[in-house]
DNA sequence: CTACGATCTCAAGTTAACTTTAGATCAAGA
DNA sequence: TCTTGATCTAAAGTTAACTTGAGATCGTAG
């Protein structure tokens, strides 16, 4: 129980890297809640840094800030929650982040195919081609590009 | 060469599932460069398909239109790159992916461990107490949440 | 007690990424 | 030819995520 336990919004702005002002909005937003001092200042404690980064984090993955506060509210301290609540929220957000992986790992091997072919033309390239070389039939997952034959 | 090879604004907006307004603007923004019928209409080729889907991939991977205008604008087909050049960009791409790739996972695993231990509060989480309960000492990468010893 | 930087609130401004609107033109079937 | 839906351009409007500005208050070193 360190006295720096509890941080201005200063300090948390310097830690996380974040702009004040970007903080007070993301209060607005109800993805943290920080406790005020006497005198009206917020007081953050050090779990709402951790929220923070994990704000950072996800948003750049492309998740909306109301997304992120969904995950945020359900997850933590306020109104203890069943496990059965917290295991079917994490479990979503895990499978949402295996799709994520799983595409990302896609168009990272397909650019690893195209580099490793040494091919310079879209027209020749497997990655945008993909229809031409493999299989015309569309049996199993759909091309990461394109949805239909193309 | 079938004759759906070359396709209208619409047709193209139906496969990729993208508005028509969207892919004029991505127009405006130098994603695409699409023919024009003599009459003035938009008309798009296959390998146009293939870009905008990218587009929407690596949108929702937090990926700007600059910075996805800048992957496409020298991966194509105009004014042929050199091996060298085509190489670098693709390397550099595949790192930024590598790079989200370990995010996401660490992030994911994370989560898998939380909801392996069955912890319901975040007080006692490991996933947002890292540093009680892992190594004091700063040594190696730093925690994905949190950059100092928060 | 007095400065003076750090914070506060509230409202308005900004940027990226689109959408909507308005009015005109294209394109293909009856 | 007529007509009806698809497209066109240009400009203005929208939404999310912040930032900036104005004017007042907090809080702590001197």
């Amino acid at each position: 129980m360190r006295a720096d336990d509890i941080l201005s919004i200063g300090q948390v702005a310097t830690r996380t890297g974040l702009a004040v002002s970007a903080i007070r909005y993301y209060e607005d937003m109800g993805l943290i809640t920080p406790m005020r001092a006497p005198g009206g200042n917020r007081r953050f404690r050090r779990a709402d840094i951790r929220r923070l980064s994990f704000v950072r984090i996800a948003q750049g993955f492309g998740f909306t800030l109301p997304r992120i506060a969904e995950l945020l509210a359900d997850l933590p301290e306020a109104r203890t929650p069943t496990a059965k609540d917290w295991r079917a929220i994490s479990e979503g957000f895990k499978q949402e982040l295996d799709q994520k992986i799983a595409t990302l790992t896609k168009l990272r091997d397909d650019l690893d195919g195209c580099i490793g072919c040494g091919c310079l033309s879209l027209e020749r390239c497997a990655l945008y081609n993909r229809d031409d070389t493999a299989a015309q039939k569309g049996d199993g997952p759909r091309y990461l590009m394109g949805d239909t034959s193309d």
